[in-house]
RNA sequence: GGAGAGUUGGCUGAGCGGUCAAAAGCAGCAGACUGUAAAUCUGCCGGGCCACGCCCUACGAAGGUUCGAAUCCUCCACUCUCCA
C-alpha cells in the first residue's frame, strides 16, 4: 500500500473537499489543508471550512492552526505541512492534500529557496516611503538600481513584490534575483498524484453565486462580527473574500446586497486566477465535473491507473 | 395637454465641432506569480487585414449645416422628472 500523497486541486467551488473526504475514507487517508484562510481559527463560514462533524470522521490537519493576528506565510506553511505529511506517511497512511492556495502547495511540493524571511522593521521603512507621494514609483526606481533584474521583472505597480524584493536586498545585501539559483532550493518536486477538478465556467459561476448567498445566510456577518471583536480589522484574513465585505457591513460601510455582489465578483475572479495557475501546473490529471459523472469514481480510476504498478 | 431632462460600445458612465473606435469603472478573455497569495500585478477587449499602419461599421432613427459631427440644426421614436 502506497503512501504517495494525493493532491486535490481545482478552482474554488468544484467540490475538492468532498472528494478529498471520500478518498480519505476509502484509501485510509488523512486530509491536509493547503488553503490560506482555512488555517485560521474561527474563520469557518466564509472559508467553507469542513464542519466539526466531518473533521471528526477523518483526521484533518492544518485547519485552525493559527490566530488571525499572528504572522504566517508560505514558508511557515510549507514547514508545517512537510512535517505533517512525513508523519502521516510514517504511520503508513496517506496524505490527501486539499485546498486552493496553490502558492502554498508549491511551497510544500517544491520548497522555497533559501532566502531572508520577512522583517517587520525593514518593512515599515519601506512602507513609509511607499506612502509618500509617488512612493511606489520611487521604490521601483530604487529597486531597479540595486537589483536591475528584479526591477525589470516586477511591475512598478506590483507593490507587494517590489516591497519584498527591496526587503531581501536591505536585509541581506543581495538581490532577491540572486537567491534563486537553481540547485540551491529544493528543485525536486515531492512525488504526488495530482488530480484537478474543473467545471464549465457558466456552471461554476452559478454555483459560486449560490454558495456566496448561502454563506451570508449561514451567518457570515455574525461570525465576522465576533471575529472583529477579537482581532484588529487589519488582521490578514479580514482581507479574504467574504470577510472583507462582511467586515464592511459590520462597520456600516456598505449594505448586504452590495456586499454579496462584491463577494461574488471577487469569488469569480479568484476562481479564474486559480484556473490560470493550474493550467501551468505539470502532471495534473483533470476530471471534468459534470452532472452525471461521479468525480469520486473518476478519481479512484486515475489513482489506480497512475499507481497501478504498486 | 404644458415645461424640462435624456437616449454613447455587454453594463455603469465621461465626452459636447477636429488630436474619438470614443475616458474611467465593471463584466469578459489571456497571462504572471520566489516568505501578505482568497493577496498583488500585466496584457487584450467593435470588426477585418500582407497589423507599430490601413480599411470598414459605429455614439436611438432619418435628414441637414460644415473641409470635418458622438458633439450643431430639423424631424421621428422611445425613456424620465415636473406642472396640469
Amino acid at each position: 500500500m502506497t503512501t504517495t500523497p494525493i493532491v486535490i486541486a481545482g478552482p474554488t467551488g468544484t467540490g475538492k473537499s468532498d472528494l478529498a473526504l471520500r478518498l480519505a475514507h476509502s484509501l485510509g487517508g488523512e486530509i491536509v489543508n493547503y488553503d490560506s484562510v482555512q488555517i485560521y481559527r474561527g474563520f469557518d463560514i466564509g472559508s467553507a471550512k469542513p464542519t466539526a462533524e466531518t473533521r471528526a470522521r477523518v483526521p484533518h490537519h492544518l485547519f485552525d492552526m493559527i490566530d488571525a493576528d499572528s504572522e504566517f506565510n508560505a514558508s511557515a506553511y510549507a514547514e508545517r505541512a512537510r512535517a505533517v505529511c512525513d508523519d502521516i506517511a510514517a504511520r503508513g497512511r496517506r496524505a490527501i492534500l486539499a485546498g486552493g492556495t496553490f502558492f502554498y502547495l508549491r511551497a510544500l511540493l517544491h520548497g522555497l529557496p533559501e532566502m531572508p524571511s520577512r522583517d517587520a522593521g525593514i518593512r515599515e521603512r519601506i512602507r513609509a516611503i511607499a506612502n509618500r507621494p509617488r512612493g511606489s514609483a520611487r521604490l521601483h526606481r530604487w529597486l531597479s538600481i540595486v537589483d536591475p533584474r528584479s526591477g525589470e521583472r516586477i511591475a512598478p505597480a506590483d507593490r507587494h513584490r517590489v516591497e519584498r524584493a527591496l526587503e531581501v536586498w536591505l536585509t541581506s545585501g543581495r538581490p532577491i534575483s540572486e537567491w534563486e539559483r537553481p540547485g540551491s532550493a529544493a528543485a525536486e518536486e515531492m512525488v504526488t498524484t495530482k488530480i484537478g477538478l474543473r467545471m464549465e465556467r457558466s456552471r461554476l459561476v452559478a454555483r459560486l453565486d449560490e454558495r456566496v448567498a448561502a454563506m451570508y445566510e449561514a451567518g457570515l456577518v455574525d461570525e465576522t462580527r465576533g471575529l472583529l471583536a477579537r482581532y484588529p480589522r487589519s488582521a490578514r484574513p479580514f482581507g479574504a473574500i467574504g470577510y472583507a465585505e462582511a467586515a464592511a457591513i459590520v462597520m456600516g460601510e456598505i449594505g448586504v446586497d452590495a456586499a454579496i455582489g462584491e463577494t461574488r465578483r471577487r469569488t469569480r475572479a479568484y476562481a479564474k486566477r486559480q484556473m490560470t495557475w493550474l493550467r501551468a501546473e505539470r502532471n495534473m490529471q483533470w476530471i471534468d465535473v459534470t452532472l452525471r459523472d461521479d468525480p469520486f469514481a473518476a478519481a479512484m480510476r486515475l489513482i489506480e491507473l497512475s499507481e497501478g504498478s504498486d
